[in-house]
DNA sequence: TATCCGTGGGG
DNA sequence: TCCCCAAGGAT
C-alpha cells in the first residue's frame, strides 16, 4: 500500500484542484479557512460553495469575527447553501473556539467536540490542518475505498468496513494531502458512474478494476419515494411598500430563516380552503404560477396569495413588518426567494434582483 | 438503525 | 422529467 500512497501523492503534486481554502504547497493552512470549507462543503458541490466562502472570509476574515457576528447576521448570508442547522452550529462553534483563545482542538476527539462537527470533519479538518494521521470517510472516499478493495456490502451498512480499508493510506507523511487527494480523486477520475480509470493513479492496485466491476460499486440500499405536499404562502405589501414577515422556529425544517406566512405543508392540503390561512383580512389575489420545490424527503407546492395593505395595517402577533431597504439582510430560503418570485416586480419596492435570482 | 435536514447540476 | 448525488451531522 506505501505504493499507492505514493502514486496517489505524486498524481496529487500534479493534477490537484486549486480551491480558494487551500494553502499554497509548503504554507500551513488555516484552521479557521479548513474548518469553514469543511463545513460548507458537507452534502454541498465545490461549486455551490466556492462563492459562499470567498463572501464569508471577507466579511469574517477569523473566528473572532465570525463569533461576533450575530446569528441572523451568519444565517443571511448562509442563506441559499441550504442545511441551515450548520449555519446555527457553526456560529456556536465559532463561540466556543472564540472563547478559547480562538485555538482550534487538534485531534479528532476534540474536534468532534464542537457543534456540526461529526466523525468526517473531525478527521478531515485534523488532517489537512493538524496533519493528523487519519483518513477522512467522505462520499469520495467511500466510493475509492469500496473500488479499491472491491466491497460488495451496501452502503451505509458498510461505511466502518470502508472506514477501515481506507486507513490503508493513513501516514505521518502529509496526511492531509492524501486526505485532499483522495478526494479530488473522487471527484475527478474515480467518478460516480463512467470512473477514468485509465488516469487513475491508482489502477494498478485496484481489486475493482481488476474484477471489471469498479463503475458499480459502491453498492447501496434503496432509497425510500419522496412524497409531495403542499400549501398556501400570503405575500402582504403594505403601502410603504413594508412586506409581512415572520421567522421559522428555531429548530427543524428551514430553522431560524425567515418566511412569509401561510398554511402548514402536507400532503392532505385542501387548495380550497387556501384563504382560510390568510394572516389577515384583504383582497387576496392568488398568483399566476404554483412553486415547485424539492428538498430532502418531500416535494413542496406552493400556492402564491397577494394583497396590498393599508398603512394603518396593525401588527401581528410573531410577525413584522420588513422595510424594502431591509429586505436583503433577511434570511430567506431558497423556497421563499421563489415565493416573492411569484408577486409582480412593479408591486415590490425593494431591489429584488437578487432575491429573485431563483426559479 | 433510520429519519430529518437544502440546493443545484448532470445524465 | 426524473433520478442521482455532493468534502455529513444530529437525534
Amino acid at each position: 500500500m506505501l505504493e499507492a500512497r505514493d502514486a496517489l501523492l505524486a498524481w496529487y503534486d500534479r493534477h490537484a484542484r486549486v480551491l480558494p481554502w487551500r494553502s499554497a504547497p509548503g504554507e500551513r493552512p488555516d484552521p479557521y479557512r479548513v474548518w469553514l470549507s469543511e463545513i460548507m462543503l458537507q452534502q454541498t458541490t465545490v461549486q455551490a460553495v466556492k462563492g459562499f466562502f470567498e463572501t464569508f472570509v471577507a466579511r469574517w476574515p477569523d473566528v473572532a469575527a465570525l463569533a461576533a457576528a450575530s446569528e441572523q447576521e451568519v444565517l443571511s448570508q448562509w442563506a441559499g447553501l441550504g442545511y441551515y442547522s450548520r449555519a446555527r452550529n457553526l456560529h456556536r462553534a465559532a463561540r466556543e473556539v472564540a472563547a478559547r483563545g480562538g485555538e482550534f482542538p487538534r485531534t479528532p476527539e476534540d474536534l468532534a467536540e464542537l457543534p456540526g462537527i461529526g466523525p468526517y470533519t473531525a478527521a478531515a479538518i485534523a488532517a489537512i490542518a493538524f496533519d493528523h494521521p487519519v483518513v477522512p470517510l467522505d462520499g469520495n472516499i467511500e466510493r475509492v475505498a469500496a473500488r479499491c478493495f472491491a466491497v460488495h456490502a451496501p452502503l451505509p451498512g458498510s461505511k466502518p468496513l470502508l472506514r477501515d480499508k481506507a486507513q490503508a493510506f493513513a501516514g505521518a507523511d502529509r496526511p492531509g494531502c492524501v486526505a485532499q487527494a483522495l478526494m479530488d480523486l473522487g471527484a475527478t477520475i474515480c467518478t460516480p458512474k463512467s470512473p477514468a480509470c485509465a488516469l487513475c493513479p491508482l489502477e494498478e492496485g485496484c481489486a475493482g478494476f481488476k474484477a471489471g466491476i469498479a463503475a458499480s460499486l459502491p453498492a447501496k440500499t434503496a432509497k425510500q419515494a419522496r412524497p409531495t405536499r403542499r400549501g398556501v404562502a400570503f405575500v402582504a405589501i403594505r403601502a410603504d411598500g413594508a412586506l409581512l414577515v415572520r421567522t421559522r422556529p428555531a429548530k427543524g425544517l428551514l430553522g431560524g430563516m425567515s418566511e412569509v406566512p401561510g398554511s402548514e405543508w402536507s400532503e392532505a392540503f385542501d387548495a380550497s380552503k387556501a384563504r382560510a390561512h390568510a394572516p389577515l383580512s384583504a383582497n387576496w389575489v392568488k398568483t399566476a404560477g404554483v412553486v415547485r420545490h424539492v428538498f430532502t424527503h418531500f416535494a413542496l407546492e406552493l400556492v402564491v396569495y397577494r394583497a396590498s395593505v393599508p398603512r394603518g395595517t396593525p401588527d401581528l402577533p410573531g410577525m413584522r413588518w420588513v422595510a424594502p431597504g431591509d429586505m436583503h439582510r433577511e434570511a430567506f430560503p431558497t423556497v421563499f426567494r421563489k415565493v416573492l418570485a411569484q408577486v409582480p416586480e412593479k408591486l415590490l419596492d425593494f431591489s429584488g434582483k437578487s432575491l429573485r435570482k431563483s426559479k
